[in-house]
RNA sequence: CCAGUCGGCUGGAUGGCCGCUCUUGCUAGGCUCGAAAGGGUGCAAGGGAGGAAAGUCCGGGCUCCACGGGAAUAGGGUGCCGGGUAACGCCCGGCGGGGGUGACCCCAGGGAAAGUGCCACAGAAAAUAAACUGCCGCAGCGUGCUGCGGUGAGGGUGAAACGGUGCGGUAAGAGCGCACCGCAGGCUUGGCAACAAGACUGGCAUGGCAAACCCCACCCGGAGCAAGACCGAAUAGGGGUGGCACGAAUCCGCAAGGGUUCAGGACUGUUUUCGGUUCGCCGCCCGGGUUGGUUGCGCGAAGCCAUUGGCAACAAUGGUUCCAGAUGAAUGGCCAUCCAUGGUGGGUUAGACCCCACCGGGACAAAACCCGGCUUACAGGCCGACUGGUAUU
RNA sequence: UGGGGCGUCGCCAAGCGGUAAGGCACCGGAUUUUGAUUCCGGCAUUCGGAGGUUCGAUCCCUCCCGCCCCAG
């Protein structure tokens, strides 16, 4: 899976569907193609200094690879942005909450496509 | 043993599973992304954050720009002396001042006699020393005032009052004279110097503030790796060149040339004789250059060890090692055991810092072109030197 | 990477070497049957923090902390 790596892309993603969890929020946004799916980590600078922002993509990158891979659909570019509490939750919840939120977000995207175009 | 001062080191360990990035090797091609440049994909081995990587406060290297050399103006910085260094506002040693019983610590520490300015309140006066009050003498008379003269000693204040204390001296007094202290001047001695010591001379001049303006001495060209270099598509546009084409009317202009309409060409919408966009057409070559990519990019004022010189900072010589290179940004995720450590309970015990069980739980902070410093943050641990106190011998 | 600015009472703020203005809010009192209005009084012991210069710093200097803005 690619990773997202231009702002723009980011910038469109957060137009596009997003669902919050505990941990993190992810961004979903059908590019409408036929490339692979793409995944972007971020973060905002509230969260801490640049060790804790780090520790924190680190394990939502390691959880999104470990549980996301089957469930992606292509043409799709994926955003998720950490929140505090992923630095210090146990892995198995942080891996169900990326699951979560992405089958909420597949199906917000079945009931209204029109949204999710930019 | 208690209290303290200074300096240095360290910054959890081992293992398992799954990953990231770089280098090298392997058969060397295939496959794949891309317009190209270029990138991705296999296996194996090896490397992979810090003492502050941080803040970005100084100094350099490197690169480009500017510039004949140099100097000056403006602006900014530094400021006891000597040394170290590539350089510094850093470091070392010394001097002076201040603090501490002491080990030791702190200090932007040039010039106030170049000039300007400020010194609230209080106070007679806050800086040309005079006025005021006072003290003393003489004269006058209305007998406590006036005039003249002497004096700069006293005057609640204040951060600071024009040398201080004492003795002599005098009408009262005053460096007026003397002793001591302070101060100034040149001299001698020691020191590279800052400066120190000594005797001599001078009766004393120069209040404080320059982290107020300023003066003096010294230093600084500007920008920054998003510097800079290279590769480089479609489309549009620029230059050159070859072939074809270069029609008609009209307007501006001396001309070169330009504008408008029709015709014509190219692309395109459309059922269409209709419309839209564009303007010489086609081929070849050259240069610039956007998205993008590669490079710059780590052998260095490098680390370690030894010897020598130096009080030291540091330097020289010899040996030895190769030690991160990411770019939405690698160096990790999960787990187990141990270790340091905290809590609870139990046990041993004179008491435990000892033993057992359970639970909790790893400081600060992550390279972003690279080095030398400074500053700031930091759980816990270790080592060395020294000081004061107490006790014992 | 480079450059600039701000921090003063709960809020908005003035002051820029010599006892820290003012407004809003708040508290107490007066007026009123009660409330609003009005009037009177009160309300800053670290002027973001720590050092330093000065007789004396909100103000000058140094270093930190937090926030904001600009250029590429």
């Amino acid at each position: 899976m690619q990773r997202i790596k231009r702002r723009q892309d980011f910038v469109a993603a957060a137009k596009a569907l997003s669902q919050a969890q505990t941990s993190l929020v992810l961004q979903f946004r059908d590019r409408k193609d036929d490339a692979g799916a793409r995944i972007g980590f971020t973060c905002t600078k509230k969260l801490g200094n640049a060790v804790t922002r780090n520790r924190i993509k680190r394990r939502l990158k390691e959880a999104a690879r470990l549980a996301l891979p089957q469930m992606v659909r292509g043409g799709a570019d994926y955003v998720v942005i950490g929140r505090s509490v992923a630095e210090n939750r146990p892995f198995e919840l942080l891996q169900s909450d990326l699951i979560s939120a992405m089958q909420r977000l597949h199906a917000k995207a079945a009931t209204a496509p029109e949204k999710s175009v930019p």
